[in-house]
RNA sequence: GCGGUUGUGGCGAAGUGGUUAACGCACCGGAUUGUGGUUCCGGCAUACGUGGGUUCGAUCCCCAUCAACCGCCCCA
């Protein structure tokens, strides 16, 4: 097993040229597409103190008990790979006093990598790249509209279109309250027949009971409490509102009252983004979010509402390609030089730097390959002009500009030869 | 954490208990002088994931391990 290390470790993967052009395009359509929402860009740390999580994303989470990079660091601080980003956002959001700054509420936007030690398959790896925003402030259901607006753009801006918004409420914490006694109530007398699991969920969060994939058949599941009759008025009416947003704005959705998400901190609206697309897989979740006001108190912050949501960029990526979207990516080169002889090659050394100086991208070959392979090199590499420099060209103070395209080749004085490219380059295109 | 499938050169992919492990792609060179494609010819590569075991001998059989893929759980 000499050599395991030169291995990527298990869930995570190299991004070679040729994928982080997808990459590169993804994430600033991402980015323009926060700029109009205006949401702006903050940056966190990659790691944290672990109890930041435990009491942000909540100690019965899936994610706390088996799923954090945890490690002592040399000062015996037990810290932490981020497993998700609203936790940090909202440490930085109370550590920065940003709830004192006049412009409110604040929105923010991320972009980074996470870690969370699963068993990696198709959608899931050990380390991925999300995308996600959060609003902190406003208690408007205007913002959650907002927020699954952005959410939906992220895709659709893309060209993506099988995609289906599922949202529900969860209510306000007396709500909740509300819906668990009954849920309690309700499965108690059916605890003996329902997977182990669901045994011990009852416990923690029924409400996970009804997302049970195994127990999904029993009789009980159809007559159990559904969370949108335990609503109280307040928690109701803003549901209404926010649905009443995304009506006006022609965003379709279907309300799941069984929709519950995996973090502890999510209140009133919850949703997600799943893509229908065939071939795309078991795990068919694009994205989810919801609102988690109690949050930034839970955090030692002042009493803030917030919302949110996070989208990987892996997923976003299967997705398109589930669908057959090609992104606009301009894979091509501006020029290649094509030299004989060594004087020639010195000789485009400094023109290369001449012409990049100027703005244009050119390479040429440092194989030493013979005159014919560089032009091959160029057909390949999509060169649109080839600059041929030989001895002959070399004497007269001339170059050779051939245009791919079209293979017609004209002769270059050297000391025009950047304003020449820069002409031909912007009346090509 | 559990289950299934898989692991041969840069990529794809045959194959056998026993001399130099096919082939395709890619790459490089050539087909008379300095021009992209096709064709033809030639060349190339520390390839049997790793560690053990069975055997006179294993890439092929067994065990373990690692990894990948798929699924469960859960999520993004």
């Amino acid at each position: 097993m000499e050599g395991y290390y030169m291995k990527a470790p298990r869930g995570t993967q190299d991004l070679l040229p040729g994928t982080t052009e997808k990459w590169q395009y993804v994430e600033e359509k991402l980015v323009e597409l926060s700029r109009k929402y205006h949401y702006k860009e903050i940056r966190t740390p990659i790691f944290e103190h672990t109890e930041l999580f435990q009491r942000g994303v909540g100690d019965s989470t899936d994610i706390v008990q088996k799923e954090m990079y945890t490690f002592t660091d040399r000062g015996d601080r037990s810290l932490t790979l981020r497993p998700e980003g609203t936790a940090s956002v909202v440490r930085a959001f109370v550590q920065n006093k940003l709830f004192g700054s006049p412009n409110q509420p604040t929105k923010l936007f991320y972009f980074g990598p996470m870690f969370r030690y699963e068993r990696p398959q198709q959608g899931r790896m050990r380390q991925f790249v999300q995308f996600g925003v959060e609003a902190l402030g406003s208690a408007d259901p205007a913002i959650d509209a907002e927020v699954l607006a952005l959410a939906m753009s992220c895709y659709q801006e893309l060209g993506l279109k099988s995609l289906k918004l599922v949202i529900n409420s969860l209510g306000d914490m007396e709500s909740r309250t509300n819906h668990r006694n009954a849920l309690i109530n309700h499965f108690e007398p059916h605890k003996e027949e329902l997977c182990s699991d669901c045994q011990t969920r009852l416990q923690q969060n029924p409400l996970r009971v009804l997302d049970c994939k195994k127990d999904r058949n029993h009789p009980a599941m159809e007559t159990a409490p559904s969370i949108l009759d335990y609503l109280n008025d307040e928690s109701k009416q803003y549901f209404e509102q926010v649905k009443q947003h995304l009506d006006h704005m022609g965003i379709d959705y279907v309300v799941d009252a069984n929709l519950v998400r995996g973090l502890d901190y999510y209140n009133h609206t919850a949703f997600e983004i799943m893509s229908d697309a065939d071939g795309f897989g078991a795990i068919t979740t694009l994205s989810g979010g919801g609102r988690y006001n109690g949050l930034v108190e839970e955090l030692d912050g002042p009493e803030t509402p917030g919302i949110g949501f996070a989208l990987s960029v892996e997923r976003l990526l299967m997705a398109l390609e589930a669908e057959g979207i090609e992104l606009p990516i301009d894979d091509s080169l501006d020029c290649y030089f094509a030299s004989l002889g060594e004087r020639a090659s010195q000789e485009a050394v400094s023109l290369m730097f001449q012409l990049r100086q100027a703005g244009i991208q050119v390479d040429k070959d440092y194989q030493g390959k013979k005159f014919k392979a560089q032009f091959k090199a160029a057909d390949r590499l999509q060169a649109k002009y080839v600059i041929v420099l030989g001895d002959e060209e070399l004497d007269q103070g001339i170059v050779n500009v051939k245009k791919m395209e079209t293979g017609e080749q004209t002769e270059v004085a050297i000391d025009q030869l950047v304003s020449h490219i820069q002409n031909e380059l912007q009346g090509g295109n």
